[in-house]
DNA sequence: ATTCTTCTTTAGAATAATTATAAAAAACTC
DNA sequence: GAGTTTTTTATAATTATTCTAAAGAAGAAT
């Protein structure tokens, strides 16, 4: 299957109908080997870079949010003006490069299990997710 | 020592003088059993219960991050479109209620040690904190 | 293909958290 | 107290994000 039809596949799946502006942000997030780490500005300025076609900034963060809540892209807790995502949604780890502010995988294997030894009454664990700070 | 004392001795060491608004921020700040996890608004407004005298928005933003910079506070890593601080400045970790937009302090041995197994060259940790979020 | 309906794009406005400004007030020094 | 430095505060500016509403595109029905 091309990666067209995938993208295809991916806005249907997240009700949206694949409009050429969609097509081009699944382009940039989704076309690549490695993990993706991004805020809005940065996918909006990639899609500048890589496509003759303008895209306003409104459908950047309509197709991203709609995305995120069918579950394409995933947004990491990190403290920033700015909100990150990440397009590898799996169960997994950060390290953030304060200065840099650059966010890398770390994968559950380079951390290890984690066991909460506490519960709160009426509430349930969502997930679990270590944030390790790097400085120089 | 007399709370007020103390709180003198944590402006001074901020390197702001004590008047008589930054003590009223103290006292809400620091002048209690538990840790508290705020929003600059949380704050913003538990001021405003707690003393006649008002103190201004820039001058609860500008307190607040004297003390965070210089080690008084620390700012608590979580999705939200506000920074959340707290007055626990140890290293421990937290689970945050969505729905609730909830801190919780979790204490180290609630989640037991985290060995990194991995890092990256010319970059060492700097903090390691897990967040744990909770659903119904 | 034409028509009709629903969704989408977009520019621009609105919102909201945070930061900057600069003049008056308070704190500190001598 | 006089002089100097810092602080407060109202207000403006900035910035990320969301909202709005009109024009355009997509999908369905004929
Ligand atoms: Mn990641
Ligand atoms: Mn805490
Ligand atoms: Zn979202
Ligand atoms: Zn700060």
């Amino acid at each position: 299957m091309t990666s067209k039809q995938e993208f295809i596949k991916k806005l249907r799946n997240s009700n949206l109908r694949p409009t050429k502006q969609r097509i081009n942000i699944c382009e940039v997030l989704f076309n690549r080997d490695k993990t993706f780490h991004f805020t809005i500005n940065d996918l909006f300025n990639l899609i500048k870079d890589k496509t003759e076609e303008k895209v306003s900034l409104a459908t950047v963060y309509n197709t991203v949010h709609a995305f995120h809540k069918k579950g394409y892209l995933k947004e990491i807790p990190i403290n920033s003006n700015q909100t990150y995502f990440d397009t590898n949604v799996t169960d997994h780890h950060h390290f953030f490069d304060v200065k840099e502010e650059r966010l890398i995988d770390l994968k559950n294997e380079d951390v290890g299990p984690i066991e909460i030894q506490k519960s709160i009454p009426g509430k349930k664990i969502k997930s679990v997710e270590v944030l390790v700070k790097l400085e120089d």
